[in-house]
Order: C-alpha cells, then sequence, then structure tokens
DNA sequence: CTAGGTCTAGACCTGTTAGTCTACATATCA
DNA sequence: TGATATGTAGACTAACAGGTCTAGACCTAG
C-alpha cells in the first residue's frame, strides 16, 4: 500500500504554518503540498477539499482556545475568562496568530463541509451558553443588552488588547492584562466578588 | 469622444457595494464592470489595476473618518475621540463597514500603487500623530505603553464595540457608547479633565 | 467636413486555482 | 506467491482571475 508517507497532522500542520505567514487567503492545496513534497492525490485523498482543510485547522484551534475558556467561566471567574486570552496566546502563540488575527470566514467563506457543521455549531453554541452564564452572574440578567455587555467584556475586548501584538507574531505583555483587568472592572465590577483574588489592578 | 458613460465615481461606487455586500475579496474586475454594464477596457482606462481601485476606495473611507478623529484630538477631547466611531458609523453606516469590517491589508495585499502610498503613509502618521498627542494629554508621557494604551482607548475599542453591530449592518445602538465611555474611564480617566462634559457617565 | 484625441467594446492572453483521473508502488493477508 | 487495500504520483481539466490589445464610436477643433 505504500505505508502512508503522509498524514492528515501533516498536512494540518503545513497549513497551520503557512496562515501564521501569510494568511489564510494564501493557503492553497498547491502551496500545502509543495511545503510537505506531497503530490496532490495524497492530499485530495485524506481531504475532500480545500474547506475541508481549512475547516478542521480553524475547529481545532477554536476548540483547544475553548477549553480554558470554558474552565473558567464554570468557575464563575469572570475575570479569569476575560484574561484567558493573552494567557492562551502566550502558551499558544501559533494557534492564537490563526484563530484571533483572522475570522471563521477567512478559512471558509461559504457552507461549511458536512462533517465540520456540527463542530462549529457546538462550538458557538458553547459560547454562547458561557455568555449567557456570565451575564446573569455580572448583570443580574440576560438581556440582549447584558449579553452584548458580557461579549464585550470577555471576547471583544480581550481579542483587541491582544490584536496588535500577534500581529506582530509577539506575545502580549502584561500591560495587555492590566488593560483587560481595568475594563473589566470599569464594566462587570460585580462580577468577581466571590473568587480569589490575586489581581494587582491598576 | 464618446463622451464618457462611465466616470471613476461609478467604478468607486459600484465597488464599494460589492465590498459592502460580499467583502473586498469579492471586488474582482469583473464584478465591478458587470453591475456597472461597462466593458472591461473602460475601467482599465480609468484605473491602472484592480490595486488602484480598491486602494482609492479604502483611502477615501479612511480619510473620511480620520476627519472628525483629528478634530476630537486637535481640541485634546479624549472621550469625543473615542466616540467619534460609534458617531462616525451611524452617519455613515457603508463607509463604515468598507473601512472597519476589514483591514487594509484585505484591499491591497503586497505593495501600494505609488500614487496612494503617499497617502497611505500620511494617513498612517496622523493617526501616530494624534495618539501622542492623546497620550501626553491623558498620560503624561508617550513611552511605549503609554502609546499603546492610547491607541487601546482610542482605536480599538471603539472598534471592538462597534463591529458587532457593523457585522450585522446596524447602526451601533447607545449602549455601545456607554461601553466605550466606560472603558476611557476607566483607562484615561484625567484625560478629559479639562473638557467641556456633556457625558452621561454610566 | 475631416483629423485626432477620448473613450467604449469585448475578444483574447496568461497565470493560478480547486479538483479529477489514471497509473503505479508497496505492505499485508490468504 | 499473488490479490487486494491503501496510498503515492502527477498530468490533466475547467473555471476564473487580472491584464492587454485592437477596432471603432463619437465629440470637438480647425
Amino acid at each position: 500500500m505504500a505505508r502512508s508517507a503522509f498524514d492528515n497532522a501533516q498536512f494540518l500542520a503545513a497549513a497551520r504554518q503557512l496562515v501564521i505567514e501569510r494568511g489564510p487567503a494564501m493557503v492553497t492545496v498547491d502551496s500545502v503540498t509543495q511545503r510537505l513534497k506531497a503530490p496532490k492525490g495524497s492530499f485530495y485523498y485524506r481531504f475532500a477539499s480545500r474547506d475541508a482543510l481549512l475547516g478542521e485547522l480553524w475547529l481545532q484551534s477554536a476548540v483547544a482556545y475553548q477549553e480554558g475558556f470554558m474552565a473558567a467561566i464554570d468557575a464563575d471567574d469572570g475575570l479569569g475568562a476575560a484574561l484567558h486570552t493573552p494567557a492562551w496566546a502566550r502558551a499558544h502563540l501559533d494557534d492564537a496568530c490563526l484563530l484571533l488575527l483572522y475570522s471563521r470566514e477567512d478559512f471558509v467563506a461559504g457552507d461549511w463541509p458536512s462533517a465540520l457543521r456540527k463542530g462549529v455549531r457546538e462550538q458557538a453554541e458553547r459560547v454562547k451558553d458561557a455568555l449567557t452564564r456570565f451575564a446573569r452572574l455580572a448583570f443580574g440578567a440576560t438581556g440582549s443588552g447584558q449579553m452584548r455587555r458580557a461579549a464585550f467584556v470577555l471576547l471583544e475586548v480581550p481579542l483587541a488588547a491582544v490584536k496588535p501584538h500577534l500581529k506582530r507574531r509577539e506575545a502580549p505583555p502584561p500591560l495587555v492584562d492590566e488593560l483587560i483587568r481595568s475594563t473589566f472592572q470599569a464594566i462587570a465590577p460585580r462580577a468577581d466578588a466571590g473568587r480569589a483574588r490575586k489581581s494587582t489592578v491598576a
């Protein structure tokens, strides 16, 4: 059978590197196989399409990111959830560049491959559930305004704070945590009431 | 001479619509000319390349956006500058979608057409000068940490707050201003000390 | 009224992309 | 040993991209 010279993980890894170096749009089937010195046939033997590759790549990182975020939310540690973004970015710089510098649509534009749709939907639902839980904790309600605040403080602000550094491919400095923390306390002061406090509030 | 059936502005307008509807990547010379029912020759008679079109489009919006931002900065109205983003987005929803939902690289990837390079550089310099001025006002210094804070509070946070609404092509609600204001006061409390105050601080 | 510049018109060229197809190599198992 | 599953190998196709080129329509100037 020609014992596999290439496996899925290698294609994924090559694609990951290309995303980080040049962005998702520059990840073509040719560029991936060339980097691996693999023939196109091998690629299509393992992946149904380019979308299947890029979708899997994105989902992998998204799930990895989510893990720590969900853990913090489950512990009702709102500030921890907000600070998870810079923390995870430091620990997984490559994955962070891939996931946080681009949007899901940059990976798969139209319809997702059916094999991945369920995963993507679940991912989105988990985020929504987390925001709901946090909104109740921090604001005492889960109306659209509270949900909007939750998203702002847990996702949008941390993402915005981290992005400029990821663009330079460098780990977010401590200042980023400070900015996120200040914002968090300004907008959701009640949210870490019951939490262990080790914060160095600015 | 065949008195011009199409002018630059029409191509720009068609391209703008396409950006808003489908994103910059979907703006091809063919899609633009088809929408206008113009022949390709007319397009290339007026624009040197696709990059020239998209570059001009981006720069137009960037300069328009900058106007109000700079006015606020020149008046040492830091909070006004931070709130300029949602205000401008309300007044110019289409331009805001174009400018704030995508990055400069989504319009012109590699080298910019030489005719636009100067404009882009000046644009970037004006932003930097504005941030410097604000950093001095708000933090009393212009080191890298202060500059980082300035960018966070004047650009990154307002952008992050506005984005989810622009994605749905809807005007940012008042809550967005409140989020930006709270963040601003948490991070740059000194900055609007000397300002006329009409803010409804949350 | 005609010469020349301005602009439309669209066929055409070249490169790149995702994806297909057929041929072939090799390890495993009967 | 030889049939088969598993995979490599890469030429090929079709679609579409940006960009070029030549023909000619039309206005204005002389």
